[in-house]
DNA sequence: TAGGCCATCTGGTCCT
DNA sequence: AGGACCAGATGGCCTA
């Protein structure tokens, strides 16, 4: 059964119920008096004359009303439009349905997605704003990015929660590649096309000088909090090399599935052309790791993972899904960005 | 307990 | 006429 058969019918049989204690139907199933209140501004053009109600309209204390004579509410009048109404929710549900399975599917593809923890709907958002920016600056400019600018600009105008998440998902500190605060800097992203990243980060995060930044959104996976090698201090940068990082003598557990890592080199790439990739050892990296539910170098649940959204799938009926963990997609992303590089 | 986030209902508007 | 889309209202859940 598909999902939007099965959504259909709990909808309708939720609405069922839901309609009994709909506050805007009294409450009462059967007081017709009360229903007759409910669809108040309904106006039926065709009269039911087979079914007349007790309206008592025609009180003589009302004054008289202009326009077009309301149509007494009978029975079937009010039945259709209960069911008009159900149906509506019905696809108003649906619609809102598909519209979080597409945020589902964006959430999984912006560089920070954790099945435990969900970015909001206007996180992802502007994650992904900022992302798309970021990206298409980097191919507009033809040349390696800074680091810090360009997570400075994936993460601007987040949430510090979502700021830690992302600096989590990409194994940096937020400390490093936030700036101290700027208090009357706006907050907006400089038009596509600028010339720049933007030199500043400008969300003002209460939480920024005062240390540490707190837990985001409750718990967290211990992978998507910055890691901190015992002893030491952090450093401007704490790249996760090769995927697999030990502190305190334990492997760490890469995050879940942050589409893009930093990594010192072009992971993807050198198994091209390593030697080119060399050239890129202090580089930005493009490299996109799907860790997916299967940590280091599992597939993400987009790509046709158990439990997947279907309709997040459709990325994979395009034959995207690669070997190694890389899609298609995304190594034509990489050789794109790399040959941007490389040419540069 | 306040605030954030979310799902749902609802009525209005526009389009086919 | 009916469906899609939208925005406001409302209530529930969760966290600090």
């Amino acid at each position: 059964m598909t999902r939007s058969v099965q959504e259909e019918q709990e909808s309708v049989e939720s609405e069922q119920t839901q309609e009994l204690h709909s506050p805007i139907e009294g409450g009462e199933e059967g007081g017709e008096e009360e229903e007759e209140d409910s669809p108040h501004h309904l106006e039926e053009e065709e009269e039911e004359d087979d079914e007349e109600e007790e309206e008592d309209d025609d009180g003589e204390n009302k004054p008289k009303r202009r326009g077009p004579k309301k149509k007494k509410m009978t029975k079937a009048r009010i039945q259709r439009f209960k069911v008009r109404r159900m149906k509506a929710n019905a696809r108003e549900r649906n619609r809102m349905h598909g519209l979080n399975d597409a945020l589902e599917c964006l959430r999984k593809i912006v560089p920070c997605y954790s099945k435990t923890q969900k970015l909001s709907k206007i996180e992802t958002l502007r994650l992904a704003k900022n992302y798309i920016w970021a990206l298409s600056e980097v191919l507009r400019s033809g040349k390696a990015p800074d680091v810090m600018s360009f997570v400075q600009a994936l993460c601007k105008g987040l949430s510090q929660p979502t700021t830690n998440l992302v600096a989590g998902c990409l194994q940096l500190n937020p400390r490093t590649f936030l700036p101290e605060q700027t208090p009357d800097l706006p907050v907006h992203l400089p038009p596509a096309g600028a010339a720049s990243y933007p030199g500043h980060y400008s969300y003002q995060s209460p939480g920024l000088t005062a240390g540490l930044p707190s837990p985001p959104y409750g718990t967290m996976e211990p992978s998507h909090i910055f890691h901190q090698v015992k002893g030491q201090p952090y450093g401007p940068l704490e790249p996760f090399f090769d995927g697999v990082l030990v502190t305190d003598g334990q492997a760490f557990d890469p995050p879940l599935s942050p589409p893009l890592s930093i990594n010192g080199n072009f992971s993807s790439f050198k198994h091209e052309t390593a030697a080119a990739a060399a050239d890129y050892d202090k580089s930005f990296s493009f490299s996109v790791h799907y860790g997916g539910a299967g940590g280091a170098g599992g597939h993400p649940a987009i790509y046709g993972g158990g439990g997947s959204n279907p309709r997040c799938g459709e990325l994979q009926v395009d034959g995207m899904m690669g070997f190694d963990g890389h899609t298609h997609h995304e190594r034509m992303m990489n050789a794109q960005l790399n040959a941007i590089f490389h040419d540069s």
